[in-house]
Parts: structure tokens; C-alpha cells; sequence
DNA sequence: GTCTATATATCGATAGAC
DNA sequence: GTCTATCGATATATAGAC
């Protein structure tokens, strides 16, 4: 299967600089980010389920017993992964956001940055949303999440006076943005740039639609199964 | 590469005995359904990614080389595992539907037993959209999906004639109701028939919400965002 | 069709040297 | 902090016997 790794070449290229592939250094002391930047390069590459520290060793050049003197376990790395994910979402989406913008074109524009950001950090998304991590026992995860769902929940309180109108539309806006982006990572998009464009449209497409009919997401309304003669 | 395995006591166990766990039985000639059945079970349990066919095996209480009778591969008995998924939400949802009853309600209808299915038969669902097979080498697997297709696009056909409005309402709604799977089966709306009932619920008043909005869908309206300027 | 036995990998994690 | 060496577990897959 795995064949790319050739030759156990220890250093074949004593060329400075370009270290090919296995040799390449990280800043020395710095270990621990470089596991991160690697396990990220590695999730993009193969995905979260095939990520394992061994690899990550193998590529930045260490033995594989060294991650341990920073991470307890694989879980631990992938936890560092995760805060390392939920903080660059916030720092390309939040600072973007035009605060004097009218609610629906705000929550619109969060639902494309979404998706821009499941693009563009597929890794770093496949690792929040497909990593069964043990929120209990990393409880920095949630604390590295807060200030994206503080944001959210300013944006739909904006919109919808009502705690739960603005609750129920909160989860129908991430939970459509959430499916558009799992469909563009399985390529039912197609693939390429424009792929990604059309599932950010249609993803804030979506979402100004469900702030249109947000009424319908009322659970006073009982319009939903709609068996009006109870027999 | 001492002998950790070398250990001949897995010998000394009675084999034609009773083994609880691991001996049971499958109907003789038909390891191939009971193979199906037991990853079924097995991804149940632990999930896809944890999946192998030695547990499997061991489970079924056969050689770990059994299921290479059956299957090329392991991805060949996920790919069987997906079109048993397909149809068996087929066979689920379709009969269900009331084609008498007007579109929106049998769209939510959908929407609501898409969620039901995914919190009922967790495994299938997982299998379906988290294993990432290679569709073509597996076509049998579009095949047992197209009813499925077939039946969501007349829903969407009746409710707008327009083929294009159709089918970007169906995109909305297909990708608002993985979202609240996904959401589902992340813990999200908690555990328990509670859970599965909200996320149903939402899923299906989302839905109808979007249809209520749909009109914010179309591509003709320039309202999502503001176009770039390429200043 | 199924089993035994084995080849071939890869992994997580630990102990102890430097 | 990092390395060498290694243990123990588990996996996929094949060969050949029955």
C-alpha cells in the first residue's frame, strides 16, 4: 500500500535548505507547534482517520517516542489541534464581520465564511466535526470555541428578539451551514474553486431563506406534521 | 518479534463449544449476509473508523481469512454494508410517504424521517456519509441509492415547477437535514428518544421554513452579499 | 467454504540512556 | 528534550491444507 517512503534514506541530500520531505526540520524547542502544523498536513492529506503520531514523527524527522515529552497521547495532540482550529475560525471570521451590517446579511456572510473556512482548512474542519474528542476531559476545546458562538448568538439575537426564536433559528442556520459543508467535502459539489463558491452561495442562500420563513420555525405553530382532524 | 503469539493455548480451547461471544453462529453457507450484519453491529458499537474485518470475524466466530471468500476487500463489505443502508431507507421511508398529501408537508415528512433513520440505524448512516468509497468502483451503490433520488425530486418537482428552483430548494433541504443528523449524532440535542425527537422536529420545521423562504433561494436575486469589487 | 499459519505492516506507548 | 530499542496489540491479506 504505502510505498512513498522508499528506502530508509537517513539523509541522502546533504543540499541545505530544502529538506525533501522526512528530514525537514522544526524550530528546535518548538516541538509541540510543529507537531500541530504536521498533524494538520497530515489530516489534509489523509484524513483525521488515518493521522497517527508515528507519521507525524517520521515527517518532522524525530522519533516517535518524542511528541510524548508534550502530549500525553495522540488524543492530547488532537485536542491542541482542535483549539488550534476553533481559534483561526475565529480569527479569519470574526474580524470580517461588519458589525453595522443588518442581521441577515451578517448571518449570511457567517454561513459562506463557513464554508470558506471547511474549504480552505479542510483538515482543521474534518478535526472539530469528525474527532470524537473527550470534551470533559479537554476542556480548552469549549473555551477556544466560545467567542464563534458568542458572535452567533449576538447575530441571530439581533435578528429575533425572542430568546427562542433566536435559539431555534441559530440551530437551523448552523445546522444547514454544517450539512452544505459536509456535502462539499464529499464532493457532491464537484470540485475545484468553483465547487467551493457554490456551496458558500448556496449555503447563505439558504440561510436568508430560513430567516424569510423563520416563522415556520416557531413550535407554537403547529403547522409541521399537520393531521388537522384528530381522529 | 518474540513470540507474543507463539502462546499455543488458543489451541487448547474447546472450539465446538459454546463460545457466548465470539462462537456464535451464523446460518451455515451465508457468511456473507452474516458479515453485513455483524459490521452493521460492530460499526454500531464503535464506529467506522474502528471497524476491521479480524473483529468481525472473530465475532462470527470464523478464521480471520473467512470473509476473503466473500469479499475482495474490506472496503467491498462496506460498499455491501451501503447499499443495505440505501435500502433499507428506502424501504423505510418511501412506503411512509402519503403521495396525496400536499408537497411541503411531505417534504418535512422526508426531512423528519431522514433524521429518524439516521438516529435509528446509526451504523448505515455513518457507513453512508463518513466512509469515503470509491464510487466507481462500487456503482451498485448509486443504483440502490437513485430510489431514494427519484422519490426527492418529485417531492421538490410538485412543489415548484421550475426545474431549477427544484433543485436548489432540494440542495437546501437535503443539506439542512444532514446538518441536523450530523448535529444529532454528534450529541448535540443531548441523548436519548428526547434528542431524536427535537432534531426531527427542527429538522422537519426547517424545512418548511425554507420553502417559506424559498423565493431567497433564487440565483436571479442578487441579495446574498455584496459583490466583490476587483478594484 | 472455511481453516491454520504466516507474512507484512503500523500503531501507541514505555523504559532508560544521553 | 530527544533518541534507541522494544513490547504488545491489531490490522490486512495470502498460501495452502482440508
Amino acid at each position: 500500500m504505502t510505498d512513498a517512503r522508499g528506502a530508509p534514506s537517513l539523509n541522502a541530500m546533504p543540499r541545505s535548505g530544502a529538506s525533501p520531505a522526512q528530514g525537514r526540520r522544526y524550530h528546535h524547542g518548538d516541538l509541540r507547534a510543529a507537531l500541530v502544523d504536521t498533524a494538520i498536513e497530515l489530516i489534509g492529506e489523509r484524513g483525521v482517520r488515518n493521522f497517527s503520531l508515528a507519521e507525524a514523527s517520521r515527517r518532522l524527522g524525530v522519533a516517535v517516542s518524542a511528541p510524548y515529552a508534550h502530549f500525553a497521547d495522540r488524543d492530547a495532540l488532537l485536542a491542541a489541534v482542535t483549539v488550534h482550529a476553533f481559534e483561526t475560525f475565529a480569527g479569519e471570521l470574526l474580524p470580517g464581520l461588519d458589525a453595522d451590517q443588518d442581521p441577515s446579511a451578517r448571518l449570511a456572510a457567517m454561513a459562506r465564511g463557513y464554508i470558506r473556512f471547511a474549504a480552505s482548512h479542510r483538515a482543521l474542519f474534518e478535526v472539530v466535526y469528525q474527532v470524537g474528542l473527550d470534551k470533559a476531559r479537554f476542556p480548552e476545546i469549549a473555551a477556544a470555541e466560545q467567542p464563534l458562538n458568542d458572535a452567533f448568538a449576538a447575530c441571530v439575537t439581533a435578528l429575533s428578539g425572542h430568546q427562542t426564536e433566536a435559539d431555534d433559528l441559530a440551530t437551523a442556520v448552523e445546522a444547514t451551514a454544517k450539512g452544505h459543508a459536509v456535502f462539499l467535502l464529499d464532493g457532491d459539489f464537484g470540485s475545484g474553486q468553483a465547487a467551493v463558491d457554490e456551496a458558500a452561495d448556496r449555503a447563505a442562500r439558504a440561510t436568508l431563506a430560513l430567516i424569510q420563513g423563520r416563522q415556520a420555525l416557531r413550535r407554537t405553530e403547529p403547522e409541521i406534521a399537520a393531521p388537522p382532524d384528530p381522529a
